[in-house]
DNA sequence: CTGTTAGCGCGTTCAC
DNA sequence: GTGAACGCGCTAACAG
C-alpha cells in the first residue's frame, strides 16, 4: 500500500510512473520525450502506467529548469492593449511574430509595459524577448534581460548595444511621400504625428518635445517630413486613432493660413483628418490632400482610397520572430530593415490655386 | 582563483552570490524576495555582490519549479491571431483578461488552437488557462489541462466538468432582438451566423450542419433567432468581418422572396450585409432592417448607427481574468452570466409594404 | 536574524 | 536497451 499512497498524494510525477512500470526514472523520461533508444515494450508499460495514474506528462516548469529554456518568448507592447490592438498595424505585426513564432512551437507571453511599477515585466520566464513599438523608456528592462542573457529583439527602436534591430525606413519613406505633395504644389502642410512620450500627451508639435522624446518612430517620420517642408508645423496626437486623428485634424484645419496638405503618421490619423475636413465643409482631396502611413486598408476609409506609405507589417513581426529563434539557437541573424512604399491613392492632389509643379520642388 | 572560476563560467546563479557575500544561500534568496526578516547590512553585502556578478536576481524557471507557480496564464484563442483580432470584439475581451491578469502581475501566454498538430498547446508552463471563443473541439487539451490540475475558465462554451463558466445570453439576447423586428412586422428573416466549424466554411445554414456543429455560440444565437422565427433560413459566414457578411448579404439578398431584415450574428457582419444592400440599390432600413450583435464601434458604419445588441465584452474578459485568479487562489468562484442589451439604432424600421403591429406575433 | 538540510520534477551523463 | 547517480537554481522548513 506504500505505492498507492505516495500516488494518492498529490499529483503523480514522472518517478511515480516510473515505479509502477517497473522501471528507473531516467527509462521513463525517454519513454515520453522519444529522444533516446527505448524498447516498445517498455514504452507501452510506462505509458500504461501513466494512464493508469492519470499522469499528464512530464510537468512543463521543471523541464523548463532542466532544460534551461522555457519555450516561451515575450513580447513587450506600450500601455495598454486596447490601445495597441486598435491600430491593425500592430495587429498585423503581431501575426507575423506569431507565425514565426508557432513554427517552432514557441508561446508568446504578452506584456505591457507598466512604466514604473513595471519591475515584473523582466520577471516571466521567458527565453527570448520582442520589444515593439516602445515609446517609452526602456533601458532597464533591457539591461536585465541582457544580464539574464535573454536575447532581444527591437522593433524600429534606437539603436541599443545588444539589441538586435529590425527597422523599417520610416524617414525615407515619408521624405518620399512629402515629396509626392511637393511635386502637387503643396508648400503650406501641417503634420499630425503619434505620440511622442509615453504619456501620450497631445498638443503642439514643439521642438522642446521633441528634444526630450526617444519615441523612434514618430522622431523620424518628423525627419523625413522636415526633410522636404523643413518648416512645416504640426500637432502631436494622444494615439493612433480615427478619433484622435479627427480631433488633430480640427485644430490643424482651423488655423491660418490653413494647410493644403496634411502628413498624417498613421492610416487611422489620416482617416480621422479626413472626416475633420468633411465636418469643415472641405473636400479631400480639392481642398485638402491627405498623407498616411502603414498601408492597412480600414473599414469606412470609403469612398476615398487613402494615399499612403505601405509598410510590409506582416513580415517585419515575422522577420522579429525570426531573428529571436535564430538568436536562441546560437546564430548571429543580420539586423534587417524594411522598406515602404507610396500607395497613391485618391487622398492627394494638386494644391488648390497653384498650378503643380510636374517635378522639382519650388 | 577557484571562486572566480564559478564566476566566470556560465551566469551566476544565487549560490555564487551568496558566496561571494558570505552567507548562506538561504539569506541571500531572502535578500531578493524580501519574504523575511534580514538585516539592512546582509541585504546590502548581498546585492553588492550580485552587482559585482551582474547577477539579474533569482531565474524565474527555478522559482517557477520551486513554487509551483509560473505567473502565468494561458489564453486559447482559435486559429489565426489575424482572425481573432480583427474583430473588435475579441480585442476588448482580451483587454478585460490583461486587466484582470496584470493586477496580479500574471502574464498572459496566448495560445493558438492549431488543431490536429496543436499537441504542444497543454505543453506552454503555465499556471491557469482561459479558453475563449472555441468551436473547434478541445476535448483533449481540455483532459490534459484537468490532468495537470491546472484551473479552465471557459468563455461562452458548452459546459464541461471541471470548466468555469463565463457566459452570455446568446439566445435570448438574440431573441429579444428578433421580436423586435417581429414588432416592426418582419417575417421574412435571414440569418447571417458566425462559423459552425474550426473550418471556418462557408455555405448554406443546413440542418446537418447545425447538428454536427459544437460552436457554442453561433448554435445559441441561432437557437434565439428561431425561437422568434422557426423557420427562418439563412448562410453561414467564413469568419467574423465586413467582407464575410457583404459575401453572406449578396447571397441571401438576391433570393426570392428577398428578407426585409437580416440578424447578423456580430456587427462586423452585419455592416457587411448594409454593404451589399447598398450594393443592389436597397435602402437600410427602409427596404431592409438589418440586426447586429456585440455592440462594438465600428470606424465606417457611418452614416448608419446599428441596431445591435450590446455585450459586456470587456467584463466579461474581466470576469474571467477574475475567475483563474480566485480559482489560483484556491476559492470555488461561481460561475457567472452575463447579458447584453437591445440598442435601436437607424438600421432597423417597419417591414416595407406591411403595416407594423404594435407587438404580438403573426 | 542566519545557517543547515532537503527537496521541487526532471534530463543527462556514464556505466552495465 | 536500461539503471544509478547527480545537479539544474532556488526556497521552505526547521534549527541555532
Amino acid at each position: 500500500m506504500d505505492a498507492e499512497a505516495s500516488q494518492t498524494r498529490g499529483r503523480p510525477n514522472l518517478a511515480a510512473v516510473a515505479a509502477l512500470a517497473g522501471v528507473s526514472a531516467s527509462t521513463a523520461s525517454l519513454a515520453f520525450s522519444g529522444a533516446g533508444p527505448v524498447s516498445e515494450a517498455t514504452r507501452a508499460k510506462v505509458l500504461a502506467a501513466a494512464k493508469k495514474l492519470d499522469y499528464a506528462g512530464p510537468d512543463p516548469r521543471a523541464q523548463s529548469l532542466r532544460r534551461g529554456r522555457s519555450g516561451v518568448v515575450g513580447v513587450v507592447i506600450e500601455d495598454r492593449l486596447r490601445d495597441a490592438f486598435r491600430d491593425p498595424i500592430n495587429v498585423a505585426m503581431l501575426d507575423g511574430i506569431a507565425d514565426a513564432l508557432g513554427a517552432e512551437s514557441l508561446g508568446l507571453l504578452l506584456l505591457t509595459d507598466t512604466g514604473e511599477g513595471g519591475a515584473d515585466i523582466s520577471l516571466a520566464p521567458m527565453d527570448g524577448v520582442i520589444l515593439i513599438g516602445c515609446s517609452t523608456e526602456l533601458d532597464r528592462p533591457v539591461r536585465a534581460f541582457r544580464q539574464r542573457g535573454i536575447p532581444i529583439v527591437a522593433i524600429e527602436a534606437e539603436p541599443m548595444e545588444g539589441v538586435l534591430a529590425i527597422d523599417l525606413d520610416n524617414r525615407d519613406a515619408t521624405a518620399h511621400g512629402a515629396r509626392h505633395l511637393q511635386n502637387l504644389g503643396h508648400t503650406a502642410v501641417g503634420l499630425v504625428t503619434l505620440p511622442l512620450e509615453g504619456s501620450r500627451q497631445r498638443g503642439e508639435l514643439e521642438p522642446h518635445r521633441i528634444a526630450a522624446s526617444r519615441a523612434h518612430t514618430t522622431l523620424e517620420r518628423i525627419r523625413g517630413a522636415r526633410d522636404v517642408f523643413p518648416d512645416a508645423s504640426g500637432v502631436v496626437a494622444g494615439g493612433s486613432s480615427v478619433e484622435d486623428g479627427l480631433v488633430a485634424g480640427r485644430d490643424l484645419l482651423s488655423r491660418t493660413p490653413r494647410p493644403t496638405a496634411i502628413i498624417a503618421q498613421s492610416d487611422l490619423l489620416a482617416l480621422g483628418v479626413i472626416r475633420a475636413a468633411e465636418e469643415l465643409g472641405l473636400s479631400v482631396p480639392d481642398d485638402l490632400s491627405v498623407l498616411g502611413f502603414d498601408g492597412v486598408r480600414i473599414e469606412g476609409a470609403a469612398p476615398h482610397e487613402l494615399t499612403t506609405l505601405v509598410q510590409p507589417a506582416v513580415d517585419k513581426g515575422r522577420a522579429a520572430g525570426g531573428a529571436v529563434i535564430a538568436l536562441l539557437n546560437g546564430d548571429r541573424p543580420e539586423p534587417s530593415r524594411f522598406t515602404s512604399q507610396l500607395r497613391i491613392g485618391t487622398t492627394t492632389a494638386p494644391a488648390p490655386s497653384s498650378a503643380a509643379p510636374s517635378s522639382g520642388s519650388a
